[in-house]
RNA sequence: GCCCGGGUGGUGAAAUUGGUAGACACAAGGGAUUUAAAAUCCCUCGCGCGUUAGCGUGUGCCGGUUCAAGUCCGGCCCCGGGCACCA
């Protein structure tokens, strides 16, 4: 029977027909037990699951096996992000339409998941494009606009004026439309906003009670909403312009007020506005301006450039003239869209002087040192001691912030203000492939929500895609209504798919039911306890989906302030990739899986073939597996080659789960021989001992030292691999110290009754520990055993206090640092012995010898230092 | 540009609280088994000198703190992620 090889395909298909017909992990509301919600983030279906979808899933099947062994109640959803960007495209290529293409990949990515073998609860499946969950969606959208947490406003997007559409971010390519190739304009159209800028100081401060949340993570949500505090200044002009008295500014540093020598406004100010009718340059700077990109990452690197708009407004305290310019590096959206230079203390500032001849004035100087900073040379950014500034002078920054406010204050110039980095959400999409938004425009221009019996409003499913207007814009019938006996129009944009994403947590643990949520469910689910995604979602999808749990809080739907308790953020996978150039440049990108690779004798690479021709190819690294560079591997092929419990395990196995993991096939196949080689010491330890005898009190305290060393690994394996896993989440070293076991445990002897009952207790605990990563294996080894019932039932083993204890210690004995001995000791050794011994070994008395011992550090069972010269 | 990570053998990594650097695995080399191959098993494996004991050296670079630094501090270089309409 042992020398069956190990057949996955058939055990796999067998253990998940097992957990099928009996429904293994559907769970419900139940009082009695612990409850673990362990939620991945959900699929776009994009057509069939990449590496990422597997790496995600894993670590979320892991932990919720784990958690389930633990005894708790465990409930594990899976969903479909259905909306979105790319089934447009797809349905414009294959010549259908999106809803049918996302449904048959919802099809196929779904029997793929299954095939991997993740413990999902089925019956909760959500799919967003689906009325019966976009209409909540829609229901909660008029409830805001009813509660005034949201409005419309005129908002920037990339206009193509070829196709005469609206533009993605990423279908604009170097200012270019990616269709029509013409530049890309911005376009000022009226657009739904949610007043997530209301919640900020609630979205910043619970941040402080997500203590089980990556730093990082925390830190780039805070970097986000970016709090600062500072002054709103009023600079007077002196005439209304544009309807304005006088220009206000936003600062953190009121304190640099007396450097102030220019104010610069963007090109979208009123202002700028204003100069450009009496100027054709500032015309053509503003108009310019139109044509960028609206990224910031565009915005700050592209050169900074400006132009003065030949007005002037006088300096709230010192009287003094200063110009107007026109930048564009200045944000409209930040502030009020104008800001105060001060050249000597701000480096941007000082680049902008410096380039248009403009003056720069030092008012601080630095707390040491008596010298005065050349801010001809560079700004002086950090805080310090006023100087040239009247009144105000020898203050130092707190002072200095302090009276400068009550001076501006007491003027009526100007105000404390906090500020945040944070917009407000922009929800409106103009593309078809999402929920509509349920508003109405009438006749008179007012907009109304859709009543809450006309909900939903239904996206047409069947539809065909021109490529450039949306088809609910297309259809003008479809925009048309009633309300309340007016005629009036159905609003043709979209929601913005982080909609969707941002309370299906929610939903999952509200499995059908009639309203957008069942709290008795709910709030028994609720919060998620383990959530576990890409690091790419640390800071849109996470705060939008934060800011929608307190909405729901404040709505009565949940009673907790959090969604997410502990949060996991997994690294890409790489993959190896490799290209060739021609003579035109023209770069073409080869799939690894085409490619033979040839090694030195110390195994390093030396070069790369393709396989169809053996001409070479240009190894490009390591890089995330992408469509661009060809390197994708598809996890459907790994599967069907070396099973579902090879993939997990490799995949958890390669590299800790925050970090890239590289996927390497003879590393998979490394996986593969430790799943063949459990099966085969498992197998071979029940031909010898069907039957071995319990390990009762009169076996335990009669084992040799050879066996008390094993059954000490054994149960310290155990108490490693559960801090791992549940406290740590470090699977790849959980495992390791399992391989660790298994090489062990093949060399251990099988002569006695005792070394058979010492084996079972061992492999009983390993496929128990294996379990959350190999669940189909460990399943049929467990039932192989003779156990019947399912392993995870079985509970996680526990490791033995008693069997852990040593009674040797090893001690490293180091002279000035340096390792010189390792010595072996008997636990209960005293200080003086375990420093004697030490200074007693050969190869330590030969470094010690003629020199003078100054002292001797000492750590227990661990270490001793003498320090000698 | 701004924010957030990372850099350790030929490779992926480990070292959890400042205490043996390289666990575990991949690749490579050698051997056993085999008619042969696959599969499997055993041995070697940071670099240099000795070829046994051991010694020197080594965690991106430069400097510091400490009995002791991959780990802490200061400065620098390189790589990756996010930047609000990809999800």
């Amino acid at each position: 029977m042992s020398d069956k090889p190990y057949d996955h395909k058939s055990v796999e298909q067998h253990i998940q027909r097992h957990w099928e017909t009996t429904n293994a992990f559907k769970v419900d509301v139940d009082e009695d037990k612990e409850k673990f919600y362990c939620l991945s983030m959900f699929p776009y279906p994009s057509g069939k699951l990449h590496m990422g979808h597997v790496r995600n899933y894993t670590i979320g099947d892991v932990i919720s096996r784990y958690q389930r062994m633990q005894g708790k109640n465990v409930m594990q959803p899976m969903g479909w992000d259905a909306f979105g960007l790319p089934a447009e495209n797809a349905a414009i290529n294959h010549k259908t339409a999106p809803a049918k293409w996302t449904y048959s990949n919802i099809d196929y990515m779904k029997t793929q998941l299954k095939s991997l073998g993740f413990g999902y609860d089925w019956d909760r499946e959500v799919t967003t494009c689906k009325p019966d969950y976009y209409r909540w969606e829609q229901w909660f959208f008029t409830r805001l606009f009813e509660k005034g947490l949201v409005y419309k406003k005129l908002s920037t997007v990339n206009w193509d004026p070829v196709d005469q559409t609206v533009l993605a971010n990423e279908q604009v390519i170097d200012g270019k439309g990616w269709r029509s190739g013409a530049v890309v304009e911005q376009k000022e159209i009226p657009q739904w906003f949610i007043k997530i800028t209301d919640y900020a100081e609630d979205l910043l401060n619970d941040l402080d009670k997500l203590d089980q949340w990556p730093e990082q993570v925390v830190a780039m949500q805070r970097n986000w909403i970016g709090k600062s505090i500072g002054a709103d200044v009023r600079f007077k002009l002196p005439q209304p312009v544009a309807g304005l008295e006088h220009i206000e500014v936003y600062t953190t540093r009121p304190d640099t007020l007396y450097g102030v020598t220019y104010l610069a406004v963007a090109a979208q100010h009123p202002l700028a506005q204003y100069a450009a009718q009496g100027d054709p340059k500032v015309a053509a700077f503003v108009e310019e301006n139109k044509h960028t990109k609206m990224a910031e990452a565009d915005l700050a690197t592209m050169e900074k450039r400006g132009i003065p708009t030949g007005l002037s407004v006088t300096h709230p305290l010192t009287g003094e003239v200063l110009p107007v310019w026109i930048a564009n590096f200045v944000l409209m959206e930040y502030g009020s869209g104008a800001v105060m230079s001060v050249p000597g203390h701000d480096q941007r500032d000082w680049e902008f002087a410096t380039k248009y001849a403009l003056p720069i004035k030092q008012v601080v100087k630095p707390l040491s040192g008596d010298d005065a900073a050349d801010v001809s040379q560079a700004a002086l950014t950090e805080k310090g001691i006023l100087i040239n500034s009247g009144e105000f002078d020898g203050l130092d920054f707190e002072q200095a912030y302090t009276a400068l406010c009550d001076a501006l204050e007491a003027k009526g110039a100007g105000t404390r203000t906090v500020n945040y980095r944070l917009r407000d959400w922009g929800v409106s999409r103009q593309r078809y492939w999402g929920a509509p938004i349920p508003m109405l425009n009438l006749d008179n221009g007012d907009a109304v929500p859709v009543p809450a019996t006309d909900l939903p409003v239904t996206l047409p499913e069947d539809v065909v895609m021109d490529g450039v207007t949306s088809p609910i814009k297309a259809d003008k019938a479809w925009a048309e209504t009633v309300f309340e006996g007016q005629p009036a129009q159905r609003e043709t944009d979209t929601f913005d798919t982080f909609m969707e994403s941002s309370w299906y947590y929610a939903r999952y643990a509200s499995a059908p039911s009639d309203a957008m949520l069942d709290p008795r469910q709910s709030n028994y689910w609720l919060p998620v306890d383990q959530y576990v995604g890409g690091i790419e979602h640390a800071i849109l999808h996470l705060l939008y989906s934060r800011f929608f749990h307190k909405l729901l809080r404040d709505e009565g739907l949940v009673n907790s302030d959090e969604p997410y308790k502990r949060l996991l953020c997994q690294g890409m996978v790489l993959a190896e990739s490799y290209y060739r150039e021609d003579d035109s440049g023209k770069i073409t990108w080869y799939s690894p899986a085409d490619v033979t690779l040839t090694r030195d004798d110390k195994g390093k690479v030396i070069s790369a073939t393709l396989n169809h021709d053996g001409q070479p190819v240009v190894p490009g690294g390591m890089t995330k597996m992408s469509k661009s560079k060809n390197n994708g591997i598809d996890p459907q092929h790994v599967i069907d080659l070396y099973g579902a419990d090879t993939v997990r395990l490799f995949t958890m196995f390669a590299a800790p789960p925050e970090q890239t993991l590289e996927w390497i096939d003879s590393g998979v196949e490394g996986a593969h021989r430790f799943v063949k080689r459990l099966h085969r010491l498992v197998m071979e330890h029940i031909d010898s001992a069907a039957q071995p005898p319990a390990l009762d009190s009169s076996l335990l305290t009669s084992l040799t030292k050879a066996q008390k060393d094993l059954r000490r690994e054994v149960h310290k394996t155990i108490d490693k691999v559960s801090d791992d896993i549940g406290r740590r989440q470090t699977f790849n070293t959980a495992i390791a110290a399992i391989m660790e076991l298994l090489n062990r445990l093949q060399k251990a002897p099988s002569e006695t009754t005792t070394d058979a009952a010492l084996m079972r207790e061992a492999v009983e605990a390993m496929v128990k520990l294996l379990n959350p990563v190999t669940p189909h294996i460990c399943q049929y080894l467990w039932q192989q055993l003779g156990h019947t019932g399912s392993i995870e039932a079985a509970g996680w083993p526990v490791a033995d206090a008693t069997a852990m204890q040593e009674d040797e210690k090893l001690i490293i004995v180091q002279v000035n640092g340096k390792l010189r001995a390792k010595i072996t000791i008997a636990a209960d050794a005293t200080e003086d012995d375990v420093k004697s011994t030490a200074q007693a070994h050969d190869n330590v008395q030969a470094f010690i010898d003629g020199k003078t011992i100054w002292k001797v550090i000492y750590v227990p069972g661990k270490l001793v230092n003498i320090v000698a010269n």
